[in-house]
DNA sequence: CGGTGAACGTA
DNA sequence: CGTACGTTCACCGA
């Protein structure tokens, strides 16, 4: 950490605490978050906090920029893998405490008398026993003004002990845990700032799929019985039919002549000339979805008056550390896209990467030959020429490589990949192979996959399915959760670098950007947004020998035609 | 009332 | 559908 490290911690009566090199200051979270502001913008400092989401709250808040921070949780999960990352454990783990000693919360009953004194410290928050004491970091928790100031303190040794078993597992593990903590602090941002919408457009495409907005509950139940109707009325005598109760679907398929496992949109599809009840069925699924989860109801509690989308944001959740959203933020149907439109003066930099899992593949797994074919515009162009197969052909194999897929005819094709591309197939393979066996997994940047904890219970008769979906988990998780921290190491570097411009990211998704930028900033924001790629792909590579592609356009709508 | 599976939206 | 996630619904068992 070349920057000094200085920590930004908070506690639950509002207070904050600045500890650092040359600064001990404790008081009320919103000064001593200017004093912190000041610090941010004046000198070259790394702040360091127990997790973003609790501490750095007070600095999104006021809109500090924070240029670099480290975020101890994110950089424990990355350490240890999985999703639990509280104070207590990060530090027992930086410091080789066994976690099975970890202090617990006085409960407030007889139980408290039996475990050791939380309350004797060798400082505020240090117990002589080495661990931190339970009640640190709680919601219950009142510090003093020197209780405080050290658990600033042990925020920061914390760190500098997880920097070094950082730099222990890898060349690019700190570096993954800096831009992994830049992603937490922009979490704050993104659900702060939330997405631009316009709600007239977003009303009316509500209005196409599910009717008219109702006045009362009982014009909602009109409304609903209609929409339920234009699928019965095809099933004479059926009429009662529950559309919400899978089995009572299947029997009413069943009736028509239409046998299936189950009802799934995928199973039903090659049926909807068969009954004309299978189509209506199916445009009923659709109409219904938007109408309960991305309906009147959505539209009123998560778009707030200044006409923006707001959700919660995580930065490292799941298996191999993506980033998640709450309140259909990841997962608003392409139909609702045209409400998501750039506010006054405003406009997008809508950015996505360019097949980012087989140029990942090409860089983890360093295999020349298809490093070579990233320097294509298009990847399954020289794959397809190597292999002496059609593109659609190489790029399903490409993608049955990477994902284990069992169905499908890429057999021939994945032959010519052993042959053509085989550091990477043994990348792949040696990763199916550590899933079978249950042993853990780093990512490219370091995050550890833990596979001794998913996919266990399986009955015997079922074990060899199970290894196999754990050998396809194992293998999709190396790709994606590097191919996860690039994308991070890109949005941190973005947010960096058009930040003066008055450009704000919006939407982070898996491979895609949005950048809301006042109009007259548009196409240097996109120019900028490009260059941040090649530095953090560059950075993150440590070569330029895999090559990343992003298309970037300036739009005034997320559904727009990419320019 | 909490947990589970079906279903489906996104990448 | 290959993997991953979030949300809603009906059902199940307490």
């Amino acid at each position: 950490m070349a920057a000094a490290p200085v920590a930004f911690v908070t506690s639950p009566d509002g207070r904050a605490a600045l500890v650092g090199p040359d600064v001990s200051d404790c008081g009320p979270a919103d000064v001593v978050a200017s004093a912190a502001q000041g610090l941010d913008a004046a000198a070259d400092v790394r702040f360091v906090w127990w997790a973003a989401t609790y501490d750095a709250a007070p600095l999104a808040a006021r809109g500090v920029p924070v240029a670099r921070c480290w975020d101890v949780a994110e950089a424990h999960r990355l350490l240890v893998g999985g999703w639990e990352a509280g104070a207590q454990l990060a530090w027992a783990t930086a410091y080789g405490l066994d976690r099975a000693g970890l202090p617990r919360a006085a409960r407030g009953d007889l139980f408290d008398t039996l475990t050791p004194d939380d309350a004797d410290t060798a400082s505020g928050v240090v117990r002589r026993d080495g661990y931190l004491r339970a009640v640190a970091g709680t919601a219950s928790w009142c510090p003093d003004d020197e209780e405080l100031l050290a658990w600033g303190q042990a925020a920061l040794d914390c760190a500098a002990r997880q920097a070094s078993a950082l730099a222990d597992v890898g060349p690019r593990a700190i570096s993954t845990a800096q831009s992994e903590s830049a992603a937490a602090f922009l979490c704050l941002e993104l659900a702060r700032d939330g997405l631009p919408l316009d709600r007239a457009t977003a009303e009316k495409l509500i209005g196409e799929a599910a009717g008219p907005r109702p006045v009362d509950d009982a014009d909602a139940r009109r409304i609903r019985a209609e929409r339920d109707r234009a699928v019965l009325k095809h099933v004479p005598g059926r009429e009662h039919t529950d559309l919400r109760n899978p089995l009572q679907v299947k029997d009413l398929l069943a009736a028509v002549g239409v046998s299936v496992p189950n009802t799934r949109k995928w199973v039903l599809e090659p049926y909807r000339e068969s009954h004309a009840v299978v189509g209506a069925l199916l445009d009923w699924r659709k109409a219904e979805r938007i109408a309960t989860t991305y309906g009147y109801g959505w539209l009123d509690a998560q778009v707030g008056p200044d006409d923006r989308l707001r959700g919660g944001w995580t930065a490292s959740d799941g298996a191999a550390g993506r980033m998640t959203a709450q309140n259909g933020l990841h997962n608003l149907p392409t139909d609702l896209r045209p409400a998501v439109a750039a506010h006054p003066g405003h406009v997008f930099v809508r950015a996505d990467l360019g097949q980012i899992e087989p140029r990942v593949l090409a860089a983890v797994s360093g295999d020349a030959n298809l490093a070579a074919a990233t320097r294509a515009d298009d990847l399954y162009a020289p794959v397809a020429s190597t292999l002496g197969v059609e593109r659609p052909v190489a790029k399903v194999a490409v993608l049955a490589a990477m994902y284990g897929q069992r169905s499908g005819a890429a057999g021939e094709a994945l032959k010519g990949l052993e042959r053509a591309y085989p550091v990477a197939m043994r990348y792949l393979d040696a990763a199916y192979a550590a899933g079978l066996r249950r042993e853990p997994l780093r990512t490219y940047g370091g995050r550890l996959v833990r596979l001794d904890a998913v996919l266990t219970d399986a009955a015997p008769e079922n074990a060899a399915a199970y290894d196999a979906a754990r050998g396809r988990f194992a293998r999709n998780a190396v790709v994606q959760g590097s191919a996860a921290e690039l994308f991070k190491a890109w949005a941190a570097t973005v947010r960096a670098t058009t930040r003066d411009l008055g450009a704000r990211i919006v939407l982070c998704l898996h491979d895609e950007l949005l950048l809301h930028v006042p109009e007259p900033a548009a196409q240097e924001a996109r120019a900028r947004l490009v260059t941040a790629l090649q530095d953090s792909a560059r950075r993150w590579t440590g070569s330029t020998q895999v090559r990343f592609v992003v298309d970037a356009s300036v739009v005034r709508r997320w559904s727009e035609a990419k320019e």
